[in-house]
Parts: structure tokens; C-alpha cells; sequence
DNA sequence: TTAATATTGTCGCAAATTGAGACAATAAGT
DNA sequence: ACTTATTGTCTCAATTTGCGACAATATTAA
């Protein structure tokens, strides 16, 4: 990693969602010997697509390829220029400042959301790092930076695109029920909603494929399952 | 201008919206003796939010202050590194490739759009460019680069926001009538909408006030002013 | 002075969509 | 066989939308 290979003053953070335990989620990675918890990111290659950098890291971080991604904002003040904060991170991992230099620089941060089925992903930490882990969305600890307004953004965002994008379903495994759907419609906006309505409204989409009975053990009757009908 | 008071790799991008003549128009620079068309843009001092690189920027290109503005994607394929682009406009404006090697360098851009009242706008070429003009969306010139899709994401992303922000008042002069608005929200929208339901709705929002009657001179019944009932 | 014309503000009504409760069906557990 | 919890669906009212109609009015023509 060096100024040779990366383009300076750009880097991506991400907000990997998850669902699980009727919660929304986002990994979180926690610096080696600093206390700092921080978005995943990371730079783009000189012959990379951004796209692509945001991919490549997103795969390293869950071990997926193919995420749902969607790029939400640039995040360019001057404000949240903090080298004093980089050059905690790399002491605490006993980096050479000099070869680094470019790290501490001023970045503009181009923001996504991904949404993963939160049971597919290995969490895995970087070099830097010493964990990379979920927090729900209402337990999240102090985000360096201006990561908390990334977050708060990317979560208004994923609001606005609910109905025109059909975000839903990429948060749960291939087959759920309309009942697991309704919640994570209802842990995205924030509210109840109502089962009949929803049910009758996502189904007038016509982008759900209906197959044969759950068995769920429980004692009352079996809901169906559902898949996403890719298009 | 140099390497020193600027960020490299990052760029901004604007696509200046006005309507004249019931037609969206944006705003078009033209390169010194290379016959290229390109968007307004521009780059992002040291210190310097990157919001207000683009205030910046469209200040010179509109005398504008406090213009509408709405950041809506990063641009960063490998494939908008041409250059070879960039070194023609140079060459043909005399520049010393030298000194200015930044700018030869890959960019990621930033792009924004903008609101504007037509009227206010006295469109001002920058150094390098003998005409900055409006064009109407339907008789745009080829442009360089990805400038096409960073126009058509523009377009794309003011439909879609539409309705969650009140766009079509930023169009139009403080003053103006239902009539007029109607011919903005249709020419965005790209379809005819009905006269008294587009009337119905707009009202029903309570963001506009109305004034006394307009004379218009036709005849016909004179319609109401209305200004934006700023929050 | 009066009639004709074009456009405006508003209303009415049907169609479509949404919100909320109700009811039968059903997979266990008792 | 009876109870319980939950599901799929339906109905009905409330709200929103699409579309045409009507009176009002500023000007021009007769």
C-alpha cells in the first residue's frame, strides 16, 4: 500500500447492512490499541473502477461477491480532515510514518450502502483492525470522524429508495416469509406497519414467487415462503 | 493553479438546470479551438469543502449566490481517463503541460446539479472556454467524455426528487403562476399532467402563497401569482 | 355596447389506492 | 376433540387520483 498504487485524497467507506434478530445492523471495525470504531473502507486503485475498489473491500470484509451496493454521497468538508487520528491508527500498528505520508492527508469519502443476508457473511477485520463486527443500529458505538452522519445518511437514503428500488429482500436469505419481510420493511422505516396492507401490497408488485408451505413447528398455521423473482 | 493549491484526482462536475421557453435547459462550456462541449467544472482547493469548491465554481459561471444544489453521484470508471482530452484543451489554450501535469492525471468527479431562475443567470466562460450557453436538453451537443451520463443521472435523479423535495419553485422567478409551475413540473417529468389535478395537489401542499391577480394583456381570464412560501 | 374567445379557478364524480378490522383456515399443543 | 397463535384473504370506509364540466373573467371583435 502506497501512494504508487492508490489515488490520493479519495477513499469509500461503507455501510454494510444486516438483519437479524428482527434489527438492523452495520459491521463495524475497532482499530488495533486505539479504541477508535470506524465504517470499513478503504482507496482505490490508479486502474481500478471505484465500483470495483468498494467491491473488492466489501469482499474482503464478508467474504461476498455480488453484494446489492447503491452510492449514496460524497463526503467532502474540510472538517473531517483529522491526521492527527490517522497517525494514531498507524502508530498503533507500528507504521512507518514517512512511507504512509500520503495517509495522512486530506480524503473525500465516497459513501455506499451494501445489503447482505446477514447469515451468509464472515465478518472479517484488516490488517489494522482487530475486530469487524455487527451493532444494531441503535447500539453503535462512537464513530470516528463524520461516520455517524454517514450512517444517519446511508439509513435516510435506504428510506427514500424503499418502494422505487426493491431493497427489501436483499436483506434476507433466498426463501423468507411475508412475515420476516414486514419486519425488515418495519426496521428500515422505523414503524409498524400493517400486516394485511403490506401483505396486499407487496404482493400487487408481482416481484414475489410463491412456494411450497414452511413447516415452522409452531403451533399455528404454517405461512408460505417466498422467493425474490430476479428479473 | 497548480498541484499545490488543489486536490488531486478529485473533480466536480455541475449540471445547471434553467427553463425558458417551456424547455429544461443547462448550462455548456465550449473549449478554445478543440470544438469540445463540456459541463461546468472544476476543482477543490486544500481547504475547501468540496460543497463550496462547487459554490465557488457556479459563482463565476452564473453570479449566483446561495444557488439550489444537490450533490447525486461520484463518477469514478477508469474508462473517463482520457488525457489525451485534457491535453488537447490544453495545447490549444497554450498551457504548459509541465506545469499543470495534475491535470493529466485520473479523476474522480463529484456531481452536482443545480436550480436556477433563468433570468439570473448571466452565463460567463472561464479561461479556457470561449462560450458558456444554454442548451435545451433535447439539442444538447456531443460532450466529452461521460458528460452524456452525468446529465442523464442528473435528469434521472431531479424526477426522483421531484415530490420529496419541492423542486419546481427553484426554476422559476418569485413570482410566477400555476400555469408556469405546470410547464416545469411537465418538462422535468417529460409528460403532460392534468390542469386541475396538478392544481389540486400543488395547493393542497400549503407552500405557496398567493397573490393578487396577474394582468397578463391576453385575453382571457388572468390567472393568480403565487411565490414560494419559503420555511 | 354586446358578443365571442381563450383561459382560469373550482367542483363533482368515478376509479384507484390505502387503512384497519374481521373471519375462516390450519399447525401444533393440551 | 378442543385450544391457541398466526396466517391468507376479504370487506368496508376513508382518502387520493384522473378527468371532465362549469361559471368567471380579461380582452378582442363586431
Amino acid at each position: 500500500m502506497n501512494s504508487k498504487g492508490y489515488l490520493k485524497h479519495i477513499a469509500y467507506d461503507s455501510v454494510v447492512f444486516g438483519f437479524s434478530g428482527e434489527k438492523l445492523k452495520i459491521l463495524i471495525m475497532k482499530y488495533h490499541n486505539t479504541g477508535l470504531f470506524a465504517l470499513p473502507g478503504g482507496f482505490v486503485k490508479f486502474d481500478e473502477d471505484l465500483n470495483d475498489a468498494v467491491r473488492r473491500g466489501l469482499k474482503e470484509r464478508t467474504g461476498l461477491d455480488n453484494i446489492y451496493l447503491e452510492q449514496f454521497y460524497a463526503f467532502g468538508s474540510v472538517a473531517r480532515y483529522k491526521p492527527e487520528i490517522m497517525e494514531t491508527i498507524m502508530k498503533a500498528n507500528g507504521q512507518a510514518l514517512e512511507e504512509h505520508s500520503w495517509l495522512l492527508d486530506r480524503f473525500i469519502s465516497v459513501a455506499y450502502y451494501a445489503l447482505i443476508n446477514y447469515e451468509d457473511v464472515v465478518p472479517t477485520p484488516d490488517a489494522l483492525s482487530d475486530s469487524c463486527d455487527w451493532y444494531a443500529l441503535d447500539e453503535l458505538p462512537n464513530l470516528m470522524l463524520d461516520h455517524a452522519d454517514i450512517v444517519a445518511k446511508a439509513l435516510q437514503t435506504l428510506r427514500d429508495n424503499l418502494e422505487r428500488k426493491l431493497v427489501g429482500m436483499n436483506l434476507l436469505p433466498t426463501l423468507f416469509t411475508m412475515k420476516e419481510l414486514q419486519k425488515v420493511y418495519e426496521a428500515i422505516l422505523g414503524e409498524k406497519l400493517h400486516r394485511g396492507t403490506f401483505q396486499r401490497k407487496i404482493l400487487s408488485l408481482g416481484i414475489l414467487k410463491r412456494h411450497e408451505k414452511q413447516f415452522s413447528g409452531a403451533a399455528h398455521k404454517a405461512p408460505f415462503l417466498y422467493s425474490f423473482e430476479q428479473k
